[in-house]
DNA sequence: CTGAAAGCGCTTACAG
DNA sequence: CTGAAAGCGCTTACAG
């Protein structure tokens, strides 16, 4: 690969640098004729403009990072297909910062913002991904960053969110509805802000409905299907079973449904599970996933949106926007049989 | 956020320039007291170095871009992760190349490299990525590059493949050991390479086993469930039915599982149904799906290792890396019950 | 062990 | 409409 430079260009076609960049970048700005004896160059050398030499100069990277705890999972997978496609109509290019729930790595993917490599950074953990000094304040510190799934706690910070609490309600009211009244909850991580809320959602739910909080009925995973097969094997140990599983994430569900057919149950003859989510997969399951839907696309969308405003110096951009949630009734809960 | 550089730092710490950058890459050379006084002015300040102007300088990017059909798909992201893996290990960023499966945004990912964005390219659609002089043997133009999972018509570009058309054979074998002699295929689309080889592999097992092959019995589709599932039911219309069905993707698979279901046929009583990938949620279906497992982490921490090679200006990198294919019996097939 | 200087490839205010 | 010049932030060969 020979690396052709503006120079090149310049020298092949009799004009200076200056008018190569301008037809590049401001044709209107050249004359018809420089404009093709410019172009017949670069279409024989195939030159593209290095986008260092141009970052550097107008300080501008046209890169945005995204911080992810893990590219594999499917929800993270769909929202950054919305962001990957929202980026490039706007002529950024996305740094992939997948963390792998390696707090470290936050760190590392923040710096991209610090050190000019990026120029916004779209934050899907609940940390800031910088060192902020504690001394000034946080709000002139912040580069354009947005931060959607796990809330970090900042007022400054602009988000693009669901209500998980009430998601979590909306779950098990419908539950509640089907006649249900032992029923489990199987959360993700405690220090995760979506299960802390999803939790307060079952627990307002139930003490709604009057029914008693039992902690037996609370079992953590950690959002993967594994750690939700592993919940339901310790749920149907209980003495005293429950008819209906609320699980904070669709792979816990998936991985929760598992285990009950592995131990021949029926869902939902025996036990009716729910999940939170809606990935691909929910409507692929048998029995079909009921779930709650997050908007997954809009919120790729939308934290996109946000960021290019704030890329762009725009004043008064949305500080908080709530998406909802809708639950989606399949197959896999169903009244209770007494 | 304010932006400090290289300047600012050589001011407070009463050093040069030249310095401070040494201290931060090559601090061996420079004496124990400067380095003090210079890292206490990078803390102070949170500096970090700019990566455009050491690019600009070094001419490297350290940056990888990587073009992928669909980022949603399991396959693609679970390579996608070990290549990040591998990436972040040796220093280098990710810039996500997601498609879309449309064909014009390949050259928008492959400019990356021409224009020096990028240090080298992986690539996983069967086009390599930017315009190429004709005029010119392609090697001279190749820049450091690695294919993989769609393979490009080149004897130039490095490789890490399986052996799609002996999966499919893997796949056949195993169905026709059950008794099976309609065994339909439904594969990905026509142009793919990798749903050509799975086809002659198809057709190779037919013919060594004395079964004529059955263009009713070859339906395409385009990887994802929703196109098995139409595959399907399109199979099921027809007068004769298959009691297998070989589907060249698991998600296609999945689908077609979901017409059978959908329909009230039992798998694997009425239709064996066998994948292709070994994505997670393989083993979590109902019935669980025997498929041709991908090793799809180790596909990935080849390219990169290789590409590392390659960017390394290594000597005799591997040209081709095959890696093995393996068949996972679950549930989803069984004996022809006659 | 350290500094001054050059230069990577671009863009843009300035002058004409 | 075009060119010469400066400068973005770094690194490194050279000199001391």
């Amino acid at each position: 690969m020979v690396k052709v430079s503006i120079k090149d260009i310049a020298k092949l076609s009799g004009v200076s640098a200056a008018t190569v960049s301008r037809t590049l970048s401001k044709p209107s700005l050249v004359s018809k004729s420089t404009r093709k004896k410019v172009m017949k160059a670069v279409d024989e050398t195939g030159y593209k403009p290095n986008r260092f030499g141009a970052s550097l100069r107008t300080q501008k990277s046209n890169n945005v990072v995204v911080v992810m705890p893990d590219i594999t999972n499917q929800v993270n997978a769909a929202i950054i297909r919305a962001i990957e496609n929202e980026a490039t109509k706007a002529g950024y290019s996305v740094l992939l910062g997948d963390t792998q729930n390696n707090i470290e790595r936050d760190s590392y993917y923040g710096d991209m913002v610090t050190s000019g490599q990026a120029d916004g950074i779209l934050v899907f953990t609940p940390r800031i991904p910088f060192t902020i000094n504690k001394d000034k304040p946080l709000r002139e510190q912040l580069p354009p960053m947005v931060n959607s799934c796990e809330e970090i706690d900042s007022e400054y910070v602009h988000k693009v969110v669901i209500d998980n609490q009430l998601g979590a309600v909306k779950a098990m009211q419908h539950l509640l509805e089907l006649g249900h009244t032992k029923i489990a909850a199987v959360k993700g991580p405690s220090m995760t802000p979506s299960t802390k809320a999803r939790l307060d959602g079952y627990k307002q739910a139930l003490i709604e409905a009057g029914i008693e909080v039992d902690n037996r009925f609370i079992i953590t995973g950690d959002y993967g299907p594994e750690s939700g097969f592993q919940a339901m094997e310790k749920l149907l140990r209980l003495k005293e079973r429950p008819t209906a599983v609320f699980c904070f994430s669709d792979d816990m569900a998936i991985g929760a449904m598992n285990a009950l057919r592995e131990y021949d149950y029926d869902v939902p003859g025996d036990v009716s599970v729910i999940g939170f989510d809606d990935i691909t997969y929910a409507s692929l399951m048998s029995p079909k996933l009921t779930t709650i839907r997050q908007p997954l696309d809009q919120m790729g969308t939308q934290c996109m949106q946000i960021l290019l405003k704030l890329m762009n110096g725009n004043k008064d951009v949305e500080k908080y926007v709530e998406l909802p949630t809708e639950l989606i009734v399949r197959q896999s809960t169903g009244p209770l049989v007494s």
